[in-house]
DNA sequence: AACGAAACCTGCGCGC
DNA sequence: TGCGCGCAGGTTTCGT
């Protein structure tokens, strides 16, 4: 579900309410979410820091760290425990404070890992991930695309390419780019590359913005979704009019996902 | 190295 | 109302 900015928007509410919290007691629902040993490890346990790599939400724990992935659907809510536990919370953490925190999944297919508080930025899966649009080096990332040659929106969803950019806002970014989502990575420009990742930054940046500004709606209202509403040009828009030029949006499944843009305004 | 398909899951909207 | 299909803001795995 979530992209880089709802990540954020995310993490940040979380470490507000939980930092220096510990956890007394974890209810499990789906055994494959978390089997009996990782919740024995991290039962006892204080949250020291919250911090944000990617699309992963790490929680800096006493010995260890826990790496949250969302994946599609994954949420975080806050709860009083004698609330009933709804069908799709599988993961309670019950805190110091009294309150749970629910993890909630329609899919089931978010991910909890444990690793080692010294070094697990050097093992997978965060060792695998490449520098956000906001870190990364344009110069790098243009010779990372000339030594490659798949679609650039392909590359774009590629964590270990760049990190944090999802199938709306890679349509958003390319858009803003004027640039054909099948366009080869060989083919982009040094001053292309260079685009995207200021694209990128100013993309991401207003999302997490916006997000910002909606925090405490979802905290109140429906919990730490990270959703937010945010003007799409070509995402999701098949068969309107493009606010640019009026040709009709296109979709095309590219590297299996739907991938929506402007065949006048994006040259291939 | 790159691509496609399938897998992991569930719910929703659509056409018939 | 029910059924089958396609689709969903992610990632991994396996075969070609």
């Amino acid at each position: 579900m979530p992209e880089l900015p709802e990540v954020e928007t995310v993490k940040t509410v979380l470490k507000r309410r939980i930092q220096g919290l510990k956890i007394h007691d974890i209810d499990v629902y789906y055994e494959k979410m978390m089997d009996e040993d990782k919740r024995q490890i991290l039962i006892g346990q204080t949250i020291h820091d919250l911090k944000r790599y990617g699309k992963y939400i790490v929680f800096i724990l006493d010995s260890c760290v826990l790496i949250s992935h969302l994946r599609m659907e994954g949420r975080y809510f806050f709860k009083e425990p004698n609330e009933p536990v709804l069908k799709h919370e599988h993961i309670v953490f019950q805190l110091s404070d009294g309150l749970s925190l629910r993890y909630h999944d329609t899919r089931k297919f978010g991910t909890f890992e444990i690793r080692d508080l010294d070094h697990y930025l050097t093992v997978p899966p965060l060792n695998q991930l490449a520098k956000e649009p906001f870190d990364i080096d344009p110069n790098a990332f243009y010779k990372t695309l000339k030594h490659k040659h798949k679609a650039i929106k392909t590359a774009l969803l590629d964590q270990s390419i760049i990190a944090g950019i999802g199938n709306i806002y890679a349509d958003e970014i390319l858009f803003a780019c004027k640039i054909h989502p099948l366009r080869m990575t060989d083919q982009i420009k040094k001053s292309e590359a260079n685009q995207i990742v200021q694209e990128g930054i100013r993309i991401l940046n207003h999302a997490i913005l916006a997000g910002g500004t909606t925090i405490r709606t979802y905290v109140s209202e429906l919990g730490v979704s990270g959703r937010f509403q945010l003007q799409l040009m070509v995402h999701q828009r098949e068969g309107e009019a493009c606010y640019v030029c009026g040709t009709t949006i296109l979709r095309e499944v590219i590297n299996g996902r739907s991938s929506f843009y402007c065949k006048t305004c994006q040259k291939r």
